[in-house]
DNA sequence: GTCTATAGTGGGATAGAC
DNA sequence: GTCTATCCCACTATAGAC
């Protein structure tokens, strides 16, 4: 369950009031974009005055985050398809990166919101936030299924790692997709399906001696960076 | 030279107003952040009016852009130093993004404030943005120096894409920089220190047989994403 | 082409009464 | 929790000086 500590409304009335606000949001989002829609419309909309909105919603960025609560949870379940079904690591890689642009494809252009707000460290809707913890916690525990239901061999030092390397890829992903303008992030599609059989073929090679000695730095420089 | 695509002022006259303007920006976003300096105040310091303000910047976002050029062409001059000493490549890559922290140190914390707007897709300031195609362009240039002034062997397909994968490395250090908290940001220094020679022993075990696969595989990944 | 002065508008955000 | 009234400021418009 993902919530995306937002305070829980108290009282049934708060809730519907807050409910009114979030749909007017979206409805108006939907039709008019994000940056043409106004919070006295969003007030208007909803039935309730500025001030209120104001009220349940700091900020019109806030709006954002029902959006990404949405999207994490949608994303776990679509993913959960996935992994029952597929046990090679490339395909099960491949799938969970392919989901979460399945279930954010209507949402491309709030992505660029939301990640305008993501981008500054002070913010708690930062994905290294202490505020996102949870949600990235439940982001890399994903990811920690891809690779343990899989048939992966890797060098043991990086298969501890792995999870969280794959959470920094689906970042880098998801960036890529923000700025992919591409008709139906076409090329997205494109990078996820090359790039998740090359990391196979990379994790797979980890055990070559040749290349255990890079892998032996990374796992050391992430160990360092951690701590410091 | 850096010219972030503002268009270049015609007369010394004009070229000193525009000075102005940059230099009150700076000195107001750095004592009183971005978002409390307001346009009124930047006109006030640099001693035009309001209107001619934005005579020289259409927005409040394009004087970023007038900024992130001045650490671009301070990176420049600093990297160059590093590029006329060093011949070892992991040295020169060390050196050249060693530079970048040198140079940006001072603007840390309003480079959130910046990290922010640049973070919408849609803003001229996004470093994928065609505003910013220049400024780009030149970073890369930096970067295919550091490759070619080197005592680099790699996989002669590789070698081509090199600088502008240089560049991703070094986007993806100015965030871990960006998100650093730790004084002096000594962990993006680590960072650097350690990634730098770890690329370099990647780079060099690109020709070798087993490696090149994945080689050829991510080159060709590279050229589709370009296409399309 | 460079610049001033002034008077707007729109919309995000807030104060304080109820 | 909800309102009304208001603030603040990015940005625009205009008209005119040099």
């Amino acid at each position: 369950m993902t919530t995306v500590s937002e305070p829980a409304p108290r009282t049934p009335k708060a809730e519907q009031t807050r409910r009114a606000i979030v749909d007017a949001a979206m409805r108006l989002f939907r039709e008019g974009g994000y940056d043409r829609t106004t919070m006295r419309a969003i007030a208007d909309e909803a039935g309730v005055s500025l001030g209120n909105a104001y009220y349940y919603f700091s900020s019109k960025e806030h709006l954002i985050q029902a959006y990404y609560g949405l999207v994490l949870e949608q994303h776990a379940a679509a993913a959960s398809v996935v992994l029952a079904e597929e046990t090679a690591f490339a395909a099960r890689l491949r799938g969970v990166l392919s989901a979460w642009l399945d279930v954010a494809a209507p949402y491309q252009e709030f992505a660029g919101k939301f990640f305008k707000n993501a981008a500054e460290p002070s913010s708690p809707l930062s994905p290294f936030s202490p505020e996102s913890a949870g949600p990235r916690e439940e982001s890399i525990a994903l990811y920690r299924q891809v690779v343990e239901g899989s048939d992966l061999k890797v060098a043991k030092a990086l298969r501890e790692e792995l999870p969280e390397l794959l959470w920094l890829l689906q970042m880098g992903v998801v960036l890529f997709w923000v700025y992919d303008a591409s008709e139906g992030q076409r090329r997205t599609r494109t990078l996820v399906d090359g790039v998740a059989p090359m990391v196979d073929r990379l994790a797979r090679m980890t055990r070559l001696p040749v290349v255990r000695g890079v892998v032996d730095d990374l796992v050391g420089l992430l160990h360092t960076l951690r701590a410091g």
